[in-house]
DNA sequence: ATCGCACACGTTATAGCATAACGCAATTGA
DNA sequence: TCAATTGCGTTATGCTATAACGTGTGCGAT
């Protein structure tokens, strides 16, 4: 899914993400635009619904919070799974793709008979900065 | 961690979860539990707090749910990463491990010089039975 | 024995995350 | 022009999880 024109709440919305050093959680986002007219967290939801379709933003779903993909240039739903190591004193995440991976995973689930729609890695731990 | 006897209450969620078919969020589990006396959800989590540094229970991120551990007899956490399988049609759930995913995973994050806690893989779709 | 501690438990209240349902406005394309 | 689609705003509600307080029980150390 290639990201059209975004509107002027997905703009927002994105762009509070992409300013962002870390995940954030809806209601932050929400609290971060109501000086831009947002008054409820469907204004934000609806957003994030979009800007994830075209995939231009996460969902972490151990954390219950968002990110801007970290490689915008390329859609990243073309790089097969993504994988997140968020840490979770400083919040930053890192962001890969492991194709071998992918493999391994898909191998399984076809031995299973299994039609994998998404799938979700999440890393939880401290990052080098803060494991010292 | 290995699991020491079980407490009433965590013996009562840890009941609710084996036989139940697939994965329950916290509140059905209280749900299922009224008769013998729970009342508030702390009362679950608490349970599951416990069972799941026992081992004997997973927690699934992406669903808000917890499922009881597909093979009790050995320690699961001492397998390494869980992967999960979770059909969004029955609710079914097939749990499996693969060292060499671990190893992947594991690789990437030493490089990056981050201290790995938790991982979690769930993979989301339709099972054998639901997709025909 | 009893004091102190750790732990499980119960209760009330609250915080945090997400969606249902309604209606309106703008756009588009048959 | 009409119908369908999409985005938007609002109110209300539902689901998930934890804070904070107090009680009781078992058990080891003094």
């Amino acid at each position: 899914m290639n990201a059209p024109a975004l509107t002027k709440n997905q703009a927002l919305v994105f762009e509070v993400l992409e300013r962002a050093d870390g995940p954030l959680s809806a209601y932050t986002i929400l609290d971060k635009l109501r000086d831009h007219g947002f008054r409820a967290p469907l204004q934000v939801y609806r957003a994030l619904e979009k800007l994830l379709e075209y995939g231009v933003v996460h969902r972490l779903e151990s954390i219950n919070a968002f990110v801007a993909c970290a490689h915008p240039e390329q859609n990243c739903h073309s790089h097969g799974i993504v994988a997140f190591a968020i840490c979770e004193s400083c919040g930053h995440v890192l962001e890969f793709h492991d194709h071998e991976v992918d493999h391994r995973l898909m191998n399984w689930t076809r031995g299973k008979k299994f039609k994998a729609e998404k799938t979700t890695i999440e890393i939880r731990g401290l990052c080098e900065a803060c494991a010292a």
